[in-house]
DNA sequence: TTGTGTGCAAACGGTTTGCATCTCC
DNA sequence: GGAGATGCAAACCGTTTGCACACAA
């Protein structure tokens, strides 16, 4: 899932984007690059919230402001860089879109939180395939399964509510 | 999708949420009563935000306060009785859930908001395997596509955009 | 009778917006 | 130079909470 992020591959995707923006007419900014920067070079950078961008780019020595944050979100998802998902926290989080990232879906463990991703030939043919039955244009879909996680139900989680 | 809705199965499911409420030592209230009603005889009733459950009860002439219905919404999906959906807008839905109504997915149009309930196997198969295989617990799944429906892409919507 | 539920109004928290200023093309 | 971008602070809006009163068990 992990992107390739030698600097010629950074450069690359400033320029996709760049390229993006200015076909709308739109522009490059130092923030907008920074922002992309994290989803590719952090860690945990597979999915951000409005407020963890916040948090790293105040790390690194940077300062945006949630307005410009949640601006530059919008406009990348817009432009298809970016994809909103839902992780059932109340915030929204935000990862690379196909094709700077490929398909895959999440299952999340309700009680720590954690993330694993994955591929699944089934569910991206049968997005496709009731999309068209019902007279639908695909345009994207989401996939999301929530379940308890080794850790969490070899550890004390279950005692409590069972 | 939709229940039978005699009168004598009003009833019987009043008594099985009164059950369920009075096993945790909760009390079923005239209130509650109401709201689980909507799901069941509402045309629209399939998928309810808060909005539109205070919006129908109101118009039916009770009156209930925005906290009620949160809170009763809570304890119901607390209960298994109700379980919140993501149809992309900014506020949580609600339908119910197995085994008061078939497990089922969403097909979302992006422009206009119609909702499309459907079955699907793979989908069902594919959740429950990724789950066991990565010794998960499986909890619940979600599967939302997202596309423009039969008439928004032959109405004016494409003109404007493309 | 008593612990649970309700309504009200105020608080909350993530997100959006108006406006003055700054910056990329 | 001018359209677009930023930061700040205030507004927004769905949801939650504290508290006094009401009601189911």
């Amino acid at each position: 899932m992990k992107s390739d992020n030698s600097e010629a591959n950074l450069a690359k995707r400033h320029d996709v984007l760049k390229l993006l923006l200015n076909q709308e007419g739109l522009r490059l900014t130092n923030q907008r690059q920074k922002i992309l920067d994290l989803f590719t070079t952090t860690l945990a950078g597979e999915h951000l919230s409005a407020n963890e961008i916040h948090h790293l780019m105040t790390q690194q020595g940077e300062t945006v402001s949630y307005s410009t944050i949640y601006r530059a979100l919008h406009v990348m998802v817009e432009l298809g860089v970016l994809r909103e998902v839902e992780l059932a926290e109340d915030r929204k989080y935000y990862e690379l879109h196909t094709p700077f990232a490929s398909q895959h879906h999440h299952l999340v463990c309700v009680h720590c939180g954690e993330v694993v991703e994955f591929e699944d030939n089934r569910v991206t043919k049968a997005s496709q395939q009731e999309t068209v039955e019902r007279g639908f244009l695909f345009r994207t879909c989401q996939f999301t399964v929530f379940g308890i996680c080794q850790q969490c139900h070899s550890s004390s989680y279950l005692k409590d509510r069972f």
